[in-house]
DNA sequence: TTGTAAGCGTTATCAG
DNA sequence: CTGATAACGCTTACAA
């Protein structure tokens, strides 16, 4: 390993010189600089990170801790979101630490990265709307970006989608198709998305006058199996739903098993439009029937929110790094007119 | 901040027996050490990494690099693997750099973090024959473990499942139950674990004299559009196959949406094993009809090479390092014997 | 058992 | 435009 020193006396100069040429100050000679990053070249000198951090007090490092359910582990979605957001950051200098961490330890982890200072910020996702997550960090002064909000206009640097809008405009279409009993299968309850999410479901409901009996609503985990469980247990009722609006796409798998057992028909018997936040092993078009949905590819979120942490280390303001994207309605099989029978709205 | 100095001033002692205290060294005197822990919790004290790292040469991280494709993206089975990972060293001193990054740049990737010196060791997954991040790793005389392998017995430290083994159980089973028209679905041609999988069905069909047709192998990315493709070209043939061999339970629900479309029910008409990961948002056994599998969740294996991590960076050598463990053949309600019509195995 | 002092490889300040 | 020199905060011989 050459060092700067090193370089320096091959060079016949200074470590200074040799560390301003190779930073790209602006007062080092062209010749000089030249000289330089040949030699660097030559000796295949390469700057020791943690002597450059220990003088700089930069790490180079941006932090981020996935949640992650005791059962089910981490959403599938995420995946996608990470893998974009590493690509994103590829071209800078700068490199990704990563932490899985069940819920109930998120505090002890984000404790441990924010005292040990070896990020220069944080990324995180899936905020409550009192976050302590986020008021740790604040508390510390530590620059962070959200992926989602926790409330409607935090006062934070984010990007999200608007939930609440794709799912108004969900709601409305299910409407028009003659629907008047509507479930939503949302995601886990203190999530702001599924807040966001019921919020504009409830009101182009109540718009319209239908009631929402609160077995239509249900809670839980974005996977097969809830989406499975909670239409079962709606089908199997005299009143059931002839529409389901849901929060995944492995959600809807788990619809679609229900309706199956049921002797339902999808598209024709029963109607489901779920979001998809577009994973790239399971495409919502290719379902039998394809899949209605709300749809925002959670990858598109990598490299925004990369620029976003770069851009709050380079001192941005906040009030200029929060953005909220529209989301589009695609319309596929699974949806259509609402049967016959079922014409009447659910009343008490 | 305080920083050791601050803190021995305090003590009255110096920086380097609270160091001492602090790591715990033998030499240090109880009463000592005692008061330097209780003085470090008072002031908060929170040593500086980086001149930690700078001091001792040591960075506290370990990378791993994930591989994607450029269509797909990460495969979603990693993603329970890097939670697991991550989770394993919750409690150690280390901490994860992820990167994720197309195969046409995974080089200059390892590269980028192997020169820099910023990772005390790699962890690498889905190893090729001769696999050149491989050997850049060796090279650069940087410790590192791998998951899966990329030869039979590689010289490196690694864990893998015993892959052909699988194959082979689940090709018997299916013989066992008169199928003689078996295809396999295979994961990725180059991958060390693709080629295991086809020793073993191939070992178990010639062992019984069945013939294997060129195409009744495909190799293909594992989600459910590869596995839809290849099983819709297969069963459009009418020598078609009477059962599936599969590598990934995406891949299995691609076969299902075919033999749906060719109206063909599985379990009876068709028979389906797959390997099963386990991935916690779609499971196995929720299939309809439920999936036979040969089973080992690849979340086990986060434990085992955290713990091989850690083993390896304290010196433990690579022939103490190396281990394969044998899967599971859970049958469920996807194999069944083989239908009368397909009775005749497949001649040229 | 504890202290002194010399690094570790950069960057930053201040002269020249 | 370039060069000394002092940090940066910790570890580790070596001395005591």
């Amino acid at each position: 390993m050459t060092t700067i020193r090193q370089l320096a006396e091959h060079l016949g100069l200074s470590p200074a010189t040799v560390s301003r040429a190779l930073n790209g100050f602006p007062e080092v000679g062209v010749a000089t600089r030249q000289r330089v990053l040949e030699g660097a070249e030559r000796l295949h000198y390469r700057p020791n990170m943690h002597a450059k951090r220990l003088a700089t007090g930069k790490s180079g490092l941006v932090g981020m801790i996935f949640r992650a359910s005791s059962e089910r582990g981490v959403d599938p979605h995420v995946m996608d979101f990470l893998s974009a957001l590493s690509l994103a950051f590829a071209d800078s200098e700068i490199d990704l630490l990563v932490h899985i961490a069940p819920d109930a330890q998120q505090m002890e982890h984000h404790e441990r990265i924010a005292s040990r200072g070896q990020v220069d910020g944080m990324i995180l996702s899936a905020p409550e709307p009192d976050d302590p997550r986020i008021e740790l960090l604040a508390r510390r002064n530590i620059p962070f970006v959200v992926h989602g909000r926790g409330t409607d206009a935090p006062d934070y640097a984010y990007y999200d989608i608007d939930n609440e809008g794709a799912f108004a405009a969900a709601t409305r279409l299910l409407i028009q198709f003659g629907h008047k009993r509507i479930a939503l299968l949302n995601g886990p309850q203190p999530m702001g998305y599924a807040r966001q999410r019921e919020r504009g479901y409830r009101a182009v409901m109540d718009e319209h006058g239908l009631p929402v009996p609160p077995r239509f609503v249900a809670n839980g985990e974005m996977h097969e199996e809830s989406g499975y469980r909670a239409a079962a247990t709606m089908l199997a009722d005299r009143a059931r739903p002839t529409a389901f609006l849901c929060s995944s796409t492995l959600q809807a798998l788990g619809i679609m098993r229900a309706a199956g057992e049921a002797g339902l028909k999808v598209g024709e018997d029963l109607s489901i439009i779920s979001h998809d936040d577009v994973l790239p092993h399971l495409l919502a078009e290719n379902f039998a029937p394809p899949l209605t949905v709300t749809r925002q590819p959670i990858r598109d979120a990598g490299p925004i929110l990369a620029a976003m942490m770069m851009a709050r280390l380079a001192g941005t303001p906040v009030r200029e790094l929060q953005r909220t994207d529209k989301v589009d309605l695609i319309v596929r099989g699974s949806t259509g007119p609402a049967p016959k029978w079922g014409g009447e709205a659910w009343s008490r």
